[in-house]
DNA sequence: AACCAGTTTAGAACAATTCAAAAGAGATTC
DNA sequence: GAATCTCTTTTGAATTGTTCTAAACTGGTT
């Protein structure tokens, strides 16, 4: 489903929790909630901090543990996808497609770069007994 | 100077303190200790952590803040640069030149990858107003 | 309704890194 | 070479991001 239409508030929910319950997860409530934060706009790129800040001013109240545990769930499901951009602070990608990203140093933020626009060539075979899990690209940009 | 000759040992204290100095930087008894272990051999990835542990083994007796700090410095001078790959533990390099990390996920092991090997292509232009800072690849390894 | 396994929570614990203030040591001047 | 000035180092506390623990809770089942 590479673009999808947007749905309804009830109709998120629901999709919402389906996708919990694919992955092999309980739904519970923080989870569906969590799921809905997420998985209701665009790519997004969310810290657990900030994770928790949105889900605390949209009137969900988890604790900062669940946050953490849900996202790594997530990830472990491949709902999602970590991004290691800095050294300190973990972020999680909704888009769990083949993609690369700018990195806005200054400020935290990563804007995708779609999968099919950067090109790697010539990666050179990893050492004997080992093979590439993948190959990360990051365009640090910082004001021209 | 991409082949350089072995230099004995009194030799590479003087070249170690030039190095220092020519960064700008007062050439302090822990700054040439640091530089010198640091520079000694081919290039190296090290971690605060590993690098204090190293300078201890040594003989030389250098608090963590100040390891900390002379990476910093270092890096800020040139004579090092910070590569991420890990949210949760800063790297440092001694080869400044363009290139490339195999990064073994297993035990945070960095192995350099030289900088014609690989070659990225169609990097897009960054958003109005901002400019590449610097194109970073890695290739995350594990066990077959 | 009772039950169980899986989940959430608050708070303590941790690891990596930075900070603050006082003591120490290069560089410069006499 | 002593006085002096500024930069540096040190120690230990403080911060930050993240994980752990043990007790309370809840979704799913009987
Ligand atoms: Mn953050
Ligand atoms: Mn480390
Ligand atoms: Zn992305
Ligand atoms: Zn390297």
């Amino acid at each position: 489903m590479s673009a999808m239409r947007k749905k309804s508030g009830k109709e998120h929910m629901e999709t919402t929790g389906a996708k919990v319950r694919a992955a092999g997860l309980r739904p519970t409530r923080q989870r569906i909630a969590l799921a809905g934060l997420l998985f209701r706009n665009e790519d997004r790129h969310v810290t657990a901090e900030a994770l928790h800040e949105e889900a605390a001013k949209a009137g969900v109240r988890v604790s900062l543990a669940t946050v953490y545990n849900t996202l790594h769930q997530f990830t472990q499901a491949g709902l999602l996808n970590e991004v290691v951009v800095d050294s300190g602070c973990a972020y999680f990608d909704t888009n769990i497609g083949e993609h690369q990203h700018f990195y806005v140093e200054e400020n935290g933020e990563l804007i995708d770069i779609p999968g099919e626009t950067i090109s790697v060539s010539n990666v050179p075979a990893p050492p004997k007994g080992m093979a590439v899990d993948r190959v990360d690209v990051v365009v640090r940009i910082k004001r021209a």
